[in-house]
DNA sequence: GCATAATCTTGACAGTGTCAAGATTTTATC
DNA sequence: GATAAAATCTTGACACTGTCAAGATTATGC
């Protein structure tokens, strides 16, 4: 993987995150280290520094592209479901659980509090914006179609996305109950809990899984 | 704070989990190590290990306390308004959040998954059990009272259990809007995210404040 | 072209979790 | 009650970590 010729690299900074996203993946947030990420992308262990002040700031550029990836994914289930709040609604949560679960240390260090600061980070803060943004205007187009309860659009978002960031991250602490999960498949219990929210009753039946996700 | 006289300690399993709660609010998750904890117990650096296979072991045994503790501000919170199940739903809420602002770092610890594999720690999954125990039966009262959808109760809790724990989460990752967090009070925000879930309306003035905890 | 800045390396330091070997004390067995 | 075994605790070491200091190399601006 490293392949260095020149003294400088060129574009380390993001070969940095590069090799941090992959890392992350391989041995997951606890294995991420500053001196592995060097390694990976090829250069001294303190090559780093001349890029991110400290550990903390790669972390944080790392969590921004988790961010990103993730908005993509909302993004793409808001996009695929247009004039379908409910639909858009389900399948965003999903989209939100999906990649919980298969890119778990990237959503964990982004939204598990890895980065002890954030606000510190600009880029980081501003992603959050925009996902934030895009979940309000999910909520909007579901209040109007009466699916949500009325009611200032961004504080029902932070509720709604309280619930789905709830249920997801109770599902990778492995917290809940297995007698519960043992009965229901993970889709059927979000949509359980979506339905707590809900106007209108949504079942399963209404949202097949369509799998290309 | 380290006294010691002879060569065994005679409780140090109990002493080091104390030692460890200490240190996890002084100088934060990141800030627990081993051989810090050690050092406030007064004893060598390696003499954790005659208590604790290894670090995860103690900071599940941590986590186990810190979870009871919860367990206790819980129980309190639904004695204390018993007959009145809406109070109750609120009042945990409330008490749980309390919990997290607080004790931020034992919670974190906790139920952000600092233990990467807490099914190994029979005591942890006891302590689990028990509050999510707590909750079902909050539920019930809460269906019977017609103040929570019917469904099956635990399923309802988990659901529950999401939108009370992502709210505090997001929080706690200071991932919630400031334009929303400068309008509201954390309160106020917490009983219109319980407003989503309820059948009945729920009004800040309905709850106020005891300021007992 | 040359000074200055940016980038990267080498080397060091304190702190970390964990293992091995041994010292000390308690417990169990006869 | 002596003694073997087990539990407990210490000392010392190891590899790995984040970070700093000093210097080498390359790019940039005037």
């Amino acid at each position: 993987m490293p392949k260095k010729k020149t003294y400088h690299h060129g574009d380390l900074k993001n070969a940095l995150i590069e090799a941090g996203v992959d890392i992350l993946s391989q041995d997951g947030v606890s294995g991420l280290s500053l001196r592995k990420v060097a390694l990976k992308a090829g250069v001294s262990h303190t090559a780093p520094y001349a890029h991110f002040v400290d550990k903390q700031a790669l972390i944080a550029a790392i969590s921004t592209e988790g961010y990103r990836r993730l908005y993509e994914a909302l993004a793409a289930a808001v996009q695929r479901y247009e004039n379908d709040p409910a639909r858009q609604l389900v399948e965003g949560a999903w989209a939100y659980l999906q990649f919980a679960l298969h890119d778990t240390d990237h959503f964990k260090i982004a939204l598990s509090g890895a980065v002890e600061k954030e606000k510190d980070y600009p880029a980081f803060v501003e992603m959050a914006r925009q996902n934030f943004a895009l979940l309000v205007k999910i909520v909007e187009t579901c209040q109007a179609a009466k699916i949500l309860k009325r009611g200032p659009a961004d504080l029902t978002a932070v509720s709604v996305w309280s619930l789905i960031h709830g249920f997801v991250s109770l599902i990778l602490e492995d917290q809940i109950s297995h007698t519960v999960l043992d009965r229901v498949s993970l889709r059927q219990m979000l949509i359980f809990t979506l339905n707590q929210i809900t106007r209108i009753e949504l079942t399963p039946e209404m949202f097949p899984e369509s799998g290309w996700a």
